[in-house]
DNA sequence: CGGTAGACCTGACCGC
DNA sequence: TGCGGTCAGGTCTACC
């Protein structure tokens, strides 16, 4: 389901119901998801009061009041949403159930089982997965600069630069095509011919992009839910993305579809150069 | 190190 | 109704 909008939602959904509130239990339904969930996790965030809940790249965290911290990632179908302990009927692909008090639940949903659940104790600073992610699109260090010099010697296309997610954390399939149409540039052009002042274009077309997503709640597709079961609408905003053969929004061009790295990319090949 | 294919998993949809 | 093929919002690992 989600990129770094989607993502942005469901903290905030998580954070308007669950930041405050003391965890009372956290329920496994399954031993592993794309990695094993640790077994020690319920033991140790019981009655553990959440002080934070961030989102870093596509990963949520919740930061609990004695320093742990729980990570989370939605994968490519991970969902999380709010049920009532006296109503909730368990789903095939629920994982994991978080109790509040007031029977107030917090499901973990993932059908595909790309997504992680991982408890990080107080002391640990690396983990693994966090070490990967590379700066934030609205990072204020992150000048067209900066963004420039990581670019320039990548001689591999702009998508795979894009969805590099060392590079520029928190993009994802949708939003890289629809950036790219944006910034009016071409995904398959390689990253050693862009220049400075593209790169200025492209970083205001990633972040606008990001922000207008963010604001409509995400993009909804197939299994997309904001945590209070309402759909996000960016979908209907889609310039490019999932609209082959349907006319370009700035020219009436064709929308192309063209596969790399495996995954689907859309443009419009006249208004990207 | 950079670049790329393959792997992981379920479900929806399409054509026969 | 079933079956096979394709595709889907991610990213880690292995290999060149």
């Amino acid at each position: 389901m989600p990129e770094l909008p989607e993502v942005e939602t469901v903290a905030r959904g998580l954070s308007k119901k669950i930041l405050g509130k003391t965890i009372r239990e956290v329920t496994l339904h399954r031993a592993d998801i794309r990695f094993p969930i640790p077994k020690i996790l319920p033991a140790k965030v019981r009655g553990q009061k959440i002080i934070a809940i961030d989102r870093l790249s596509k990963y949520i965290l919740l930061r609990l009041a004695d320093g742990g911290r729980v990570l989370i990632h939605l994968g490519m179908s991970g969902r999380m949403f709010f049920e009532t302990e006296k109503t909730y009927a368990r789903g095939k692909h629920d994982h994991v159930v978080f109790s509040f008090p007031k029977g107030l639940l917090v499901i973990f949903n993932d059908a595909r089982r790309f997504g992680v659940i991982d408890y990080i104790a107080a002391k640990t600073k690396a983990h693994k997965l966090l070490d990967a992610v590379g700066m934030d699109p609205f990072s204020k260090d992150l000048t067209p600069q900066v963004l420039f010099d990581k670019i320039r010697t990548r001689k591999t296309d702009m998508k795979a630069i894009l969805m590099n997610q060392k590079i520029i954390a928190g993009l994802g399939n949708i939003y890289v095509s629809e950036a790219l149409f944006r910034a009016k540039m071409r995904p398959t052009r390689s990253g050693t011919k862009v220049t400075l002042k593209e790169c200025k274009k492209l970083l205001s077309a990633i972040r606008a992009v990001l922000t207008e997503a963010i604001k409509a709640g995400g993009s909804s597709l197939r299994d997309y839910v904001q945590t209070d079961g309402e759909l996000g609408y960016f979908q209907s905003k889609f310039r490019v993305y999932d609209r082959e053969g349907k006319p370009c929004p700035a020219c009436k061009t064709k929308i192309e579809r063209i596969t790399q790295s495996g995954r689907s990319t859309y443009f419009c090949s006249t208004c990207q150069k």
